[in-house]
DNA sequence: GTCTATACGATGATAGAC
DNA sequence: GTCTATCATCGTATAGAC
């Protein structure tokens, strides 16, 4: 039932490559339609708009930390479990989907006004549900204390760049990656 | 002598706040005109072309963290030490600078093919030398068996928040952020 | 240096035949 | 659903008068 590629899919998918290879405002329609083997009239069959595709990427992708994030929410763990368990989803999202997760982060600003609004409004729900948890760890004294948001963004980005490095291909697994993340952010990089 | 801000001037600064905030791509050469109270036309009197913008933007700054590793290699200092300065430079130009460290690092990409060979040898010689010294200091001992350079591109990236968060009337002062990211980075979140 | 006027290609999107 | 033809708009940039 879900074996079967359909146009609209394709379409979805060689846009997602594109945008992440040349932003977003680059990829022009008549590129797209080039990749799959249509005329660029022909896409508006499928889709509605250039945007409804930069739209499906970007609240697609949010949904998946948003999903990651109620799972961690309701585990009965410590707050350095759920740290942990944060970095893992972030760099399963980002290997698993490298793709749109890129775009996600990358082209969300051209998102027209009202849905870059509702956008943004999920994106300060989801910092702000994971900054409770770094802070949770502070007030237990399982975190050292330094500012929240700092600790906050320096987790989030530092795991930004891996869908530009990670191969599937590489020596490294992502659980290597993980593993390495993790130690380098909960337990320092100093021996 | 440098006290007169001249309309060249204004032009490239006002340029960098647009693509700043706007992306390159998505900002129009008349906008920037507006910005500076000029027709479109009037402005190619100062400037070759809105690539040349870019351009500057994007090797200035690179230019100045060449300039910091080049003073923290120089340093008669353990590989701790210097990540420490290296962390310190990238925050330093991250606040001070806040504006074009954006535009450096998010709109490269579009810079035109020649141009963007010769900045991405910048930038590949620049992790190379910031990797050398982490490579030195897991040689040492003095930091973990992690991954060289996944713990390169965690430690850069995970400055990269900074320019979106930054505001100079915060309460937190630069090197109060400093610190706390070393302490991050370096000794771990984990008390 | 600044202006008005404009070239001219690319853009996202639509109309209507098949 | 796909095509050909086309639209309106906007993009960067230039020409030439003042």
């Amino acid at each position: 039932m879900a074996k079967k590629q359909t146009r609209k899919q394709l379409i979805f998918e060689e846009a997602a490559k594109l945008f992440r290879d040349k932003g977003y405002l680059a990829t022009s329609v008549r590129e797209l339609a080039d990749k799959v083997g249509l005329e660029p009239s022909s896409l508006y069959s499928h889709i509605k708009s250039k945007e409804e595709i930069l739209q499906k990427i970007c609240f697609d992708s949010a949904q998946k930390f948003i999903d990651g994030i109620n799972e961690i929410e309701k585990l009965n763990a410590t707050p350095s479990e759920k740290l942990k368990a944060l970095i893992a989803l972030h760099i399963t999202i980002a290997t698993e989907d490298s793709t749109s997760v890129t775009v996600f982060n990358d082209e969300w600003r051209h998102l027209s006004q009202d849905v870059l609004k509702e956008f943004l409004v999920l994106r300060r729900d989801y910092e702000s549900r994971f900054k409770n948890i770094i802070k949770k760890g502070i007030e237990l004294g399982e975190f050292k204390n330094i500012n929240p948001s700092i600790a906050l963004y320096t987790i989030l980005t530092s795991v930004r760049w891996l869908h530009y490095w990670y191969k599937p291909g590489r020596q490294l697994s992502p659980t290597d990656i993980e593993k390495d993340i993790c130690t380098l952010l909960i337990k320092g990089l100093k021996e």
